[in-house]
RNA sequence: GGCGGCGUAGCUCAGAUGGUUAGAGCGUGGGAUUCAUAACCCCAAGGUCGGUAGUUCGAUCCUACCCGCCGCCA
């Protein structure tokens, strides 16, 4: 086994601001990195921003700044955000630095040198979003993400992908780890089999990139970009190469599951092109899901870490906020790792947090502490006492004959990155302690046991208990670093950092060593825990821009789109990264799209994702330097504000803006019309039939001049169910049909661009 | 549409190359206890293992079809 390790995740797309999603993947990246160092492997953590392309050049221009003031803003948020949470990255890097633009170029140049760069011209469409060709005839939304595409003529150059088909099957067949989850390895491979078309890395389209070397019109694709960090990052090709030297190939690239055909198709072809070593393995975990659609109204928006960070730090309120912060990461740390199987979809909502918080946190390990060493501080002077004879204690607990089990069990779940196993394994420890400090009742003196009998009984059983929280905490110390060090310390052992936690032996802990000072862990969390954090994320919710320019409302191709994405927003890419940010950004910019279009009929002003990239972070160095243009936000609450204490202070909304509630209050449905009649002497009624899923409607509506009756039975439209009843031409109307409205009035019916299911709500 | 996956207690999920009473945690109900953060410990309730048909002495596990959900298809 080599005495090193490297991992990676994804560089962050600076086009939204931080959220959970990207903590998540960063947090595991953590807790693997604590634990390889832990055990005194030699560890390289890489995470960074994403900085360029077309879309950061847009979100700029609409920001009002010139891209690079835009990237520096938001890379700096991510940095904040980590430095906050104690994430332990050995380096961040950019991809708009020096040493990633000359390393990049090198790159570009070797692959040229060793003929596998080759200038082409494309015509097709392009989608900017995705910052992708895509395969659709002109004018047609992007099949992707719904999105308008444009046309476009390019010169650019191709790198030659499809020499590597039959390497890369024979590189995954070789190395059968390479791809994880193994679901995600097979589809990688089916997508290969199914035939690699040579892939375009270059764009003249815009300007916001690295430039190609000799031709300098041209600029690197983002994607090659992108993933060229993981390499350039440990100065490969500069004057100092040590760190790839020691560090590459990478061990292991976490990814989160869109973007796993990058890395394990392009990636390894790139290299494999360059002649260098591949990375070892790729891991691609799911999604975040938030508050899935039964469990509650639409509270259905993005979490920010800050947001627990905050909430939780509100249950120790005498600490400074650093300390809080470091407490808060510590919760939903756990929670991730713990809830989550890892590579699976996952359900994120603050209540499940709260309730995992407290059911393992605070009554199972944080009790259990808390018990025993009170115990230890009232028995035995704060001193750990001396067990009664060597051996037999670790004979008679059931629980202690297993710990080595438990250590190496959750060495194994760990390391194969079932994070929750191990988890649930070391909990499953913690249970056996409590129930053998139950059955063993040292706070009680039975009739009949002298006081020396019962003080040298009391020794045993505190001790064994003591010690057993000793292993567990060593353990969970990649997961919950700051809570374990301060058992740690609690335990009289000092550092943890410096603590040797590989060489786990019972009895390991010294009798006679003097207890540090003992505090509570994990303080119980209450309901308004939950309510603080809902608020506080209410009132962060990605602000649309203000001023408002109120310019014709002219009809929005897109809208159909964005009503799917909105829909599809809801499940929220946990770890995008690079320009795969899109789950985010869809959900950010089209629901506030959704609701302004639908509901205030109104068009927007400003892509609303960029500028929530744009809040002003207070604890960051910069100030809220000038973004000239566009008045971004309302002073009010900003990323890092000290958690309210109390009071849920009603969110004030701009004006002219409505609250997720207020959309909520609409009822809009899938239906799909089962009958459609012309309403007799009335030009543009239509009587229509719906079918809600749970009844049928009859719906009146006037489209009678853009649709034919007839064409319309079996088509699926999006249904305002809950609009009050009303008279039309003496028939009743039961609802409305959502359209868009073109100039002179023609309507276009809202619909999917992909199969609903009848009834389905839209929120 | 093509390929692939999933559907097990209220919730999140384990599991069995087919074989007697299908498991865990959380939640719920009851009991016990008071060292501890109203925590911990013990007990219990709760499942036609998506549906139908088939193979088999026997299927939740295999096969077929169906229903529902999901992923990949630059």
């Amino acid at each position: 086994m080599p005495d090193k390790f490297y991992l990676t995740t994804p560089i962050y797309y600076v086009n939204a601001r931080p959220h959970i999603g990207h903590a998540y993947t960063t947090i595991v990246a953590d807790a693997i990195a604590r634990r390889q160092r832990s055990l005194g492997v030699d560890t390289w953590f890489l995470t960074g921003t994403d900085e360029h392309g077309q879309k950061i050049e847009r979100s700029a221009e609409a920001a009002g700044c010139t891209p690079q003031q835009f990237a520096d803003r938001v890379s700096q948020e991510f940095k904040n955000l980590w430095d906050r949470m104690g994430l332990t990255c050995d380096d961040f890097i950019r991809t708009t630095e020096p040493r990633h633009i000359l390393a990049v170029q090198n790159f570009i140049t070797l692959l040229r040198d060793r003929g596998f760069i080759y200038k082409g011209s494309y015509t097709g469409q392009y989608c900017v979003f995705d910052e992708l060709y895509v395969e659709a005839p002109p004018g047609a939304p992007c099949p992707d993400c719904g999105r308008p595409t444009e046309t476009v003529s390019e010169e650019n150059y191709f790198f030659k992908l499809s020499a590597f088909e039959r390497r890369l099957l024979e590189f995954y067949d070789e190395h059968p780890d390479f791809i994880r989850p193994e679901s995600r390895r097979n589809e990688v491979i089916s997508f290969v089999k199914g035939g690699l078309r040579d892939l375009s890395v270059s764009r003249t389209s815009f300007n916001w990139g690295i430039p190609i070397p000799g031709d300098e019109k041209h600029v690197v694709y983002v994607w090659l970009d992108a993933l060229a960090n993981y390499i350039t990052a440990l100065g490969w090709s500069s004057a100092d190469d040590s760190k790839y030297k020691t560090f590459w190939p990478a061990d292991l690239h976490l990814v989160g599951k869109e973007i796993i055909r990058f890395h394990c198709v392009y990636w390894p072809a790139f290299l494999m092109a360059a002649g260098l070593p591949l990375p070892k393995s790729v891991h691609a975990h799911g999604w975040l899901l938030f508050e899935e659609s039964k469990m509650s109204k639409s509270r259905g928006n993005i979490v920010r870490a800050e947001t627990i960070l905050e909430g939780f730090g509100a249950l120790k309120p005498d600490l400074p906020k650093a300390e809080q912060d470091l407490f808060g990461a510590d919760a939903l740390r756990y929670f991730l790792l713990r809830e989550i199987a890892f590579g699976q979809d996952g359900n994120f909502s603050f209540d499940a947090l709260v309730q995992r918080y407290n059911a393992d946190l605070a009554n199972g390990y944080g009790n259990l502490v808390s018990r025993t060493l009170s115990m230890i501080g009232r028995y035995f002077d704060g001193l750990v006492p001396y067990p009664a004879s060597s051996g037999s204690v670790v004979q008679s607990h059931s629980f202690a004959v297993e710990l080595p089990r438990t250590i190496s069990t959750f060495a194994a779940s760990f390391d194969a990155l079932d994070f929750s196993r191990a988890l649930e394994t070391a909990w499953a420890a913690v249970a056996a302690v409590d129930g053998y400090l139950t059955a063993n009742a040292p706070w009680k003196q039975p009739e009949g046991v002298s006081d020396e009998q019962q003080q040298a009984l009391r020794a045993d059983i505190l001790y064994t208990a003591a010690e057993a929280i000793r292993i567990i905490t060593a353990l969970v110390y990649p997961v919950i670093p700051n809570a374990a060090a301060q058992v740690w310390s609690q335990l009289g052992l000092g550092d943890i950092r410096k603590a040797d936690l590989k060489n786990l032996q019972w009895r390991g802990l010294k009798p006679g060593t003097k207890l540090g000072e003992l505090s509570p862990l994990f303080p119980r969390a209450d309901k308004e825990t939950i309510t603080r954090m809902s608020e506080l994320e209410q009132k962060n919710a990605p602000a649309p821009a203000a001023t408002p320019e109120p310019e014709t409302a002219e009809p929005s191709p897109a809208h159909t789109s964005k009503l799917k994405s909105a829909i599809e927003g809801l499940a929220v890419a946990m770890a995008e990264s690079t320009n795969e940010t899109a789950a985010v950004a869809a959900f950010e910019g089209a629901i506030a799209e959704t609701v302004r279009e639908t509901i205030g009929g109104r068009k927007d002003q400003a892509p609303s994702a960029p500028v929530a990239a744009l809040q002003p972070t207070p604890s960051g160095p910069e100030d809220a330097t000038n973004l000239p243009g566009t008045r971004i936000l309302p002073p009010a609450p900003a990323t890092g504000t000290v958690a309210a204490p109390a009071g849920p202070a009603a969110p004030t909304l701009p004006e002219g803006k409505i609250s997720i509630d207020d959309f909520s209050k609409v009822e809009l449905r899938v239906g799909q019309i089962k009958v459609a009649e012309r309403v007799p002497k009335a030009d543009k009624l239509l009587r229509l039939e719906v079918d809600l899923g749970t009844e049928t409607r009859q719906i009146l509506a006037g489209i009678a001049e853009a649709y034919a009756p007839e064409s319309l039975i079996g088509r699926k439209v999006v249904i305002v169910a809950n609009l009050a009843p009303r008279k039309l031409r003496g028939l009743e109307s039961n609802g409305m049909i959502v359209a868009a409205s073109l100039e002179g009035g023609r309507p276009v019916l809202a619909g999917f661009l992909e199969d609903v299911p009848v009834g389905a709500r839209l929120k």
